[in-house]
DNA sequence: GCCCCTTATTTTCCGCTGTCAATGAAAGAA
DNA sequence: TTCTTTCATTGACAGCGGAAAATAAGGGGC
């Protein structure tokens, strides 16, 4: 993350106290023991840790008249005061970029759009930086300060350095995003791969909560994967992991633009499914909105096409499952809309290619609107802002360790 | 791990001083210095630490000639004494049980085998019993007293609870093997999954020494794989992790004994390549020695048969390695042996599936030999031995918050 | 209404850890 | 000999998180 100015900084210094609130951010309001025995701290350390977060305003306490327990002293729950601090999300695409502001509880509260001219960094920057003005805008009017601004960016990105290495869509190579961010708009950066940040976004607001190992699993233009193991998110070596989309699952399968043959993506992708549907029934359908339609009317070509697609990610899931043996893989994406078209056969070739209990794995779907995309965004600043000054030094340290 | 002697405790029960052992332990003699660097920590923490560890003769300080600083005093080594403590470490197999006795560096000093005549836990249990009654005579001669068992067996193991919980091959289902064990031998026992303490052993004594992530793939009689990701074994949710065995590389490929098609299994293990050698070359061969032998004289259809097997172990390794980004894959394993008849194909399998950086991924083989999987199992005993007090707490905490 | 039981939360120590800054050691260089 | 440099140690210290005891806040029985 990249700060410009040295913002007051979020009091929960200690490893404990950003973990504390980590939980009660994610898991909703709880009652102070119902923290300390999911965070495994004892009772007083949660007091401890809760008392400055609740002065400085983040968290606030509700009375329960549900969840009080049978006997004894009733319990306070403790909750996030999403009201507290906003923060801005923006994803570029190709051809637009999308910001949402949201509130420390990453709900969206406005959602923007800007078209994209070209591609270059100085081009994206300027007209991020006049959407982030328009969202500061929203935010002057609620009277709240926007604590962080996270951008995702498709590729290999370095997070912790906020630089983007390569991203082959936009044609960039080692741009200093979060630095050059920073400088533009005044807030505190942070720069990761898309599909990362949506799995953060996963992992702390959504159906990855609680969860130490999951999978996002993302159907749309791109077929694409996010993973956690051992409760951190996976950033792969040399900026690549999650490729799921490049896990070739046919070899006599149509050829990839990545020069494999069969992979998810040649077979799955939003832009697969066009060409296939466009030679198995001659019609020159224009995209996947299209192609649903034609196998929604009962056109058996189209129909087959999305039989195939379903088989290619249920098999992708399982190498997942068979792999890493996650708790739970969640299918989301624009192509979801025509879920119902391949749920069947992903559902059938998972259960198939699923090695012994990997099938026991909890496969879900959950929509997901283009906006949750810089939504993602959001949610890596939010991470970011509640790290601050916590752990930084850890984020440093060797950590090589066997463990 | 089941205790069942209160035995004298390893003197290092803070986070920091386990760290700082496993440090040296794992990247051999080291100055205190440096082994503050790796470790993050203060050379104060490190003299701090390191004193117990010398009084209690778990580490012991050796001048350096070689390697002092041009400039400076001259800085002293830090090395762990492998004679202070003896382990033992039994892989149980469908015919055998192979046991060995090691230092505390996880050096072999002693290989025995003992044929294994039933399946049942009660005889596995006697026959290795008798192993480490022999084993611990042994030590008994070198007058150092064993620190612990570690029994590595295939299939769904809880290393935690030390049960195993499925093993398809010796048709066990929750067996309590550590307590067990534990009960005739009088040793603190740890059991965990053949694979896991493999790569256990790598990730400690290894290629693996010093890596956040990286996948260890055995090839042989089945195809198995082992991976550390953020510097922690993947143990999976339901026990299943790894089973790079059951990725499906081809659905039109052999049937696999799982009930999928194109498994790197049904194509590569030593079974698969007798069967599909035998009906290439309608030659009766008997086994993986002899298949290797056609090949080797360049009968056509054998080497085809290695040639599928290399490229459907490549486009395992790059499923893996697209997946999750390691920094290395370090290929090992009885099916070694045949190593020239797949490397090519394994390599050039491996180079046109990975995706991107993914191919900058070190691929390196490693030659296996069949002690080592008891050598594993003896590496998962000195890592319970070293975290034997400390840590225990963080053990059963609740993990699940997102970090 | 009073006392007891139970669970939640807080308070008060208290030990322990790891850092900091200062100091001592052990070369080689000037 | 004295300075410089790096390694190692020491002692003071701040802070964290735990244990235990105290306090809070009901419900139920009498």
């Amino acid at each position: 993350m990249s700060s410009p100015s040295a913002a007051e900084s979020f009091p929960a210094h200690t490893s404990a106290g950003s973990q504390i609130f980590t939980t009660v951010l994610s898991q909703g309001p709880l009652t102070r023991s119902e923290v300390a025995r999911r965070a495994g701290l004892s009772a007083a350390a949660v007091t401890k840790a809760v008392r400055p977060l609740i002065e400085a305003g983040y968290l606030v306490e509700d009375v329960d008249e549900d969840a009080r327990p049978a006997l004894g002293r009733p319990a306070n729950l403790v909750r996030v005061d999403g009201g507290r601090a906003l923060f801005i999300g923006v994803k570029v695409t190709g051809d637009k970029i999308i910001g949402v502001l949201t509130d420390l509880c990453c709900r969206i509260l406005v959602a923007r759009y800007v078209p994209l001219a070209a591609r270059d960094p100085k081009a994206v920057l300027g007209s991020a930086a006049e959407l982030v003005r328009e969202l500061l805008i929203e935010a002057d009017g609620l009277g709240v300060r926007v604590a962080g601004l996270g951008m995702a960016v498709s590729g290999d990105v370095d997070r912790a350095e906020g630089v983007v290495r390569y991203s082959p869509f936009l044609e960039w190579r080692d741009v200093p995003l979060a630095e050059l961010a920073a400088m533009t708009t005044g807030l505190p950066v942070t720069v990761d791969n898309d599909v990362r940040a949506l799995t953060v976004a996963e992992q702390w607001f959504g159906a990855g909560v609680g969860l130490s190992g999951f999978a996002l699993v993302t159907v749309g233009a791109g077929i694409g994967c996010g993973l956690v193991v051992h409760g951190k998110v996976v950033a792969g070596a040399h900026g690549v992991a999650g490729e799921i989309g490049h896990v070739a699952v046919d070899p006599a399968g149509p050829r990839c633009h990545c020069g494999n043959r069969g992979c998810v993506e040649a077979i799955a992708s939003d832009d697969a499914i066009v060409r296939q549907v466009r030679a198995a029934t001659g019609v020159q359908v224009a995209d996947a909105v299209e192609t649903a339609g034609l196998a929604h009317d009962g056109v058996a070509g189209a129909r087959e096409v999305y039989a195939r697609a379903g088989d290619a990610i249920g098999r992708g899931i399982a190498t997942v499952a068979n792999l890493l043996g996650p708790e739970r893989v969640i299918i989301s994406g624009e192509g979801l809309a025509a879920y119902d078209l391949f749920a069947d056969h992903i559902r059938d070739a998972f259960a198939t290619a699923a090695f012994g209990s990997a099938a026991r794995c909890d496969v879900q779907t959950r929509p997901l609107p283009f906006d949750e995309w810089a939504r993602g965004a959001a949610a890596t600043a939010i991470q970011s802002f509640i790290r601050s000054d916590a752990n930084q030094h850890l984020r440093g340290a060797a950590m090589t360790q066997p463990a």
